[in-house]
DNA sequence: ACGGTCATGTAAAGTGTTACATGATTAC
DNA sequence: GTAATCATGTAACACTTTACATGACCGT
């Protein structure tokens, strides 16, 4: 599934620009999927030659004009018929395991600071899945807790996997900490 | 981080040919990492032209006959030069999740084969965990026992929050099934 | 004044996926 | 005999990332 889905998907819930749907991109997808204006505005561009997208562009003298994008009905049964053909799929691509895999090849300094940068990312996660969860406004759908749900328990076994693991990689590594304190 | 240094830092630990490291990015880095013969074989070949490996071909008549990299030091040193670099990001890309996320626009059937289909890749991967761990031979390097132990328990973490948050998007999704037994 | 947010877009470079092309060997 | 595994590689295509280019508005 590409970008130019994913932003039809989002104007199927509700009209945006390519502004807001990075904005989506990055709350409601944050788990998931990401995107780059790079790619969301050539995918806006596409849908809307291909008719599955009208544009509204609002008129702000001088300057680009912010353009407001609604999803046409064939839009609406394209979208339909690209989730019912869309294999589950889900693919992981961390260069921190990587990094975790090949401990052995770096220096313990490096590794401490790279395991608690990721501690610090989890839980910038965390605070940024509880602004998802308590926008004012509407509820969240049953997707969106599903979804909402299942980031935190991975993010929650991430977490505490870190926490009670990190010494497997920091420790034994190199022999020459002279202190092995802590009776 | 490319295929490139990956297939590098395969070598690093073993000298192996293309096919072989197709089986690590298969087992070893399955939780984290894909690539394919059609990444692997090209970035080998540049590999051996950037004078970071050295080939030596099984000579079998006719065919391709096998080639199996090795390391130079060069490339050792190449290798932990990068993994000085490189920033620890972790990436998901779920198509898995955009479904469910979309789960109103979706006939429950569906959604009931999706999340089928997920569980049963959850325990393949187990069965595939459990088979590397076990492989006779070498015990695991505290990276790989890092590494996998991490996968495991997002596996576990995974298995876990769909069975017991799969009603959420399975559910009340249309009221039209009559049957809302078991009071 | 300065930094952050809002706002759109293009072009080139980098990377990965898929399909194609070929063929031997091993296990059932 | 047939399927799976071993084994390598190319070419076309698709997609994303990054850098560039521009500029207003709002709050402090």
């Amino acid at each position: 599934m590409d970008v130019k889905t994913l932003c039809l998907g989002v104007l199927c819930r509700q009209d945006a620009s390519g502004y807001d749907i990075k904005k989506h991109f990055e709350t409601a997808f944050s788990h998931f999927f990401v995107a780059g204006f790079g790619s969301i505005y050539p995918a806006l561009a596409e849908l809307s030659d291909a008719g599955l997208v009208t544009c509204d562009e609002e008129c702000r003298q001088g300057k680009p004009g912010r353009k407001v994008y609604k999803v046409t009905e064939a839009g609406r049964q394209a979208f339909i018929a690209a989730l019912r053909e869309t294999e589950p799929r889900h693919k992981v691509r961390s260069e921190f395991l990587v990094l975790m895999y090949f401990a052995e090849l770096m220096p313990t300094d490096r590794l401490r600071e790279v395991l608690d940068q990721r501690a610090r990312e989890i839980e910038d996660l965390f605070i940024r899945a509880d602004e998802f969860d308590h926008r004012f406004g509407h509820p969240l759908s049953a997707g969106e807790q599903f979804v909402s749900g299942y980031g935190r328990a991975l993010l929650e076994a991430a977490r505490k996997y870190i926490q009670e693991n990190r010494h497997l990689v920091e420790d034994d590594d190199e022999q020459e900490s002279p202190r092995r304190v802590t009776a």
